[in-house]
DNA sequence: CTGAAAGCGCTAACAG
DNA sequence: CTGTTAGCGCTTTCAG
């Protein structure tokens, strides 16, 4: 930076200005310490910048998984907000476990950044320790925790399957079965699943039919076996609700292997609202939880938080049944 | 950190060494030091420490899409790989969208990163010029540049679709479309294109079976307004190939709903191996290009320049074509 | 194995 | 609109 304010013939100060956005720097001087610092191949030096201004401008993200459709809409929800303030995402995934969700928070932290993003609202009690003492906002997504660390951007997965029931015993089924997965890991399928079981006995009906698909999340594979099983254990089921779109479609595929007619023979829900669901045939019917609208609010409400600190806000995103062939 | 040193009855610099790994303290002074550490809730800040020590401990990564099976199974691998060297991710998405790429590396080359890892061979000039000038590593990913930057882990789109070109051709089908997007913006799907396009000719045929399914990514509802239009065009097509599985889901979904027999009527290929394109029905013949080894090897490169700088090496991988119940 | 001194490259704070 | 001074919190370097 002092070789550029040489060759611009200006004090290093100046050219802290000019690389700044709205600073007081005139035109003239701007553009010629620009010029400057381009000849001289100069790239600005965010982590000087970072120490001397204790401001790091990042958000810190933890997901479940990278590589799923429902969080990369969250991200992008997410990072499309805060680029209005240059504020970069330091994204990490946990793989759905709660000590790898530790020892992301203790690296981002370390970081110093903005602001804190976790997906869920369960964490080891020393994720939790360290996310209160941070010192910074914090925000739960996907999730409406009984005891939140900070503020929260979600939805009741186990109310949102609720109406899912709702749906089917209104159209006089009762045999209904729910796929998911393994009861440790994932937290949201886990409260999809009681959600599930709490409405069918609210319904005075009998919540036997549970597929266990295996460690979360379920892949559209493991949903095709799933179906396998409980067309073989329950050949009386009605409808089945899978823990999401992906596994639905696996139970769709493996009805059509086995000419298995949907819906009429047996209906099918997923969750998510998935591209996959919307395409296939019959189509699925499924629960949107607007990913992408819980990673915008979530922007707008760290935005409004960095300028004025403010009590822990719940902001509940309300999920959408949709309708489709697949529950007739 | 001073405040811990003097709680744990230190020098500040032993408090350093005690948070590093494999630095010399006694094993009981760092135990001594960390319960310090943790009662008084200190928390080790990164960046005074990048800024000191010239090491950010970042490798910055730019893909298209954070919404994409393909990319995100490339940063898994990347990610598990830099992972044993604490090295963390900072991932931005290019929107496929070269502008776009070129501001992010310019935001990502001022956290200076310990390397760099792109999506691509085609980058705007001065995005060109950024990385050449930045004096780390530089890696470019999913495609066989030409005049490569840097080292390359990738391979060759277009070889690739010739290969799925050449089944059907070996098997006496000679009137194949191709299903993909806007040429502009998808440089990968544009040169798989232009290998169906070359391959065709090199086996004497006609290429002008081409249906444009709008701007990158091509979505499943796209694929499927792309293969009406291709029945509705070309209804003689024996076979399409599309720019990936999505778009070939798409376009089995639309065969499905118009009754049109897969592979009876119509063969489809899609590329990249995504999930569904093993589950559905019938399963979609597909090219695996790998790309959770393209991130794993990325990964291991970056580890191994790291320690000891290398001339630019260029690492193939080679795509696999998978034959699955569409195609016959 | 531990400590003291110096400084990484930028910007807050103040002055003009 | 521009400059001066001091220092962010660590770690390099050298010494013991």
């Amino acid at each position: 930076m002092a070789d550029v304010a040489k060759a611009a013939g200006v004090s290093p100060m100046t050219v802290s200005r000019a690389f700044k956005r709205d600073s007081s720097v005139s035109d003239a001087t701007r553009a010629a310490i620009l010029q400057a610092a381009e000849t001289l191949g100069y790239v600005f030096d965010s982590t000087a910048s970072n120490l001397r201004s204790q401001r790091s401008d990042f958000v810190a993200v933890t997901v479940p998984s990278i590589n799923n459709a429902n969080f990369a809409e969250t991200v992008r929800g997410l990072s499309e907000g805060l680029r209005a303030r240059d504020l970069q995402i330091l994204l990490g995934y946990t793989d759905y476990d709660m000590e790898e969700e530790e020892r992301l928070i203790e690296q981002f932290l370390r970081r110093r950044p903005e602001a804190i993003v976790v997906t869920g609202g369960r964490h080891t009690d020393r994720a939790r320790r360290m996310l209160e003492n941070a010192a910074i906002p914090v925000v739960e997504t996907w999730d409406l925790p009984e005891d939140p660390i900070g503020h929260v951007v979600g939805f009741s997965n186990a109310d949102a399957v609720r109406g899912m029931v709702d749906h089917f015993v209104r159209r006089g089924l009762t045999r209904l079965a729910f796929i998911g997965g393994d009861a440790q890991r994932d937290t949201r399928g886990t409260d999809r699943r009681r959600g599930f079981i709490r409405a069918m006995q609210d319904h005075g009906l009998e919540a036997h039919r549970l597929i266990d698909a295996g460690a979360p999340p379920i892949s559209m594979a493991e949903g095709a076996m799933a179906m396998g099983l409980l067309l073989a254990r329950f050949p009386d089921t009605q409808a089945v609700i899978c823990v999401s779109d992906l596994s639905a479609f696996g139970a769709l595929t493996e009805c059509q292997r086995r000419a298995v007619p949907v819906p009429e023979r047996i209906e099918i829900a997923g969750f998510g609202d998935y591209d996959v669901g919307a395409v296939c045939v019959p189509a699925l019917s499924t629960i949107n939880p607007f990913p992408r609208q819980i990673g915008s609010r979530t922007a707008e409400l760290i935005l409004s938080l960095l300028d004025a600190p403010q009590p822990p806000r719940v902001i509940e995103i309300t999920p959408e049944l949709i309708l489709r062939g697949s529950s007739a």
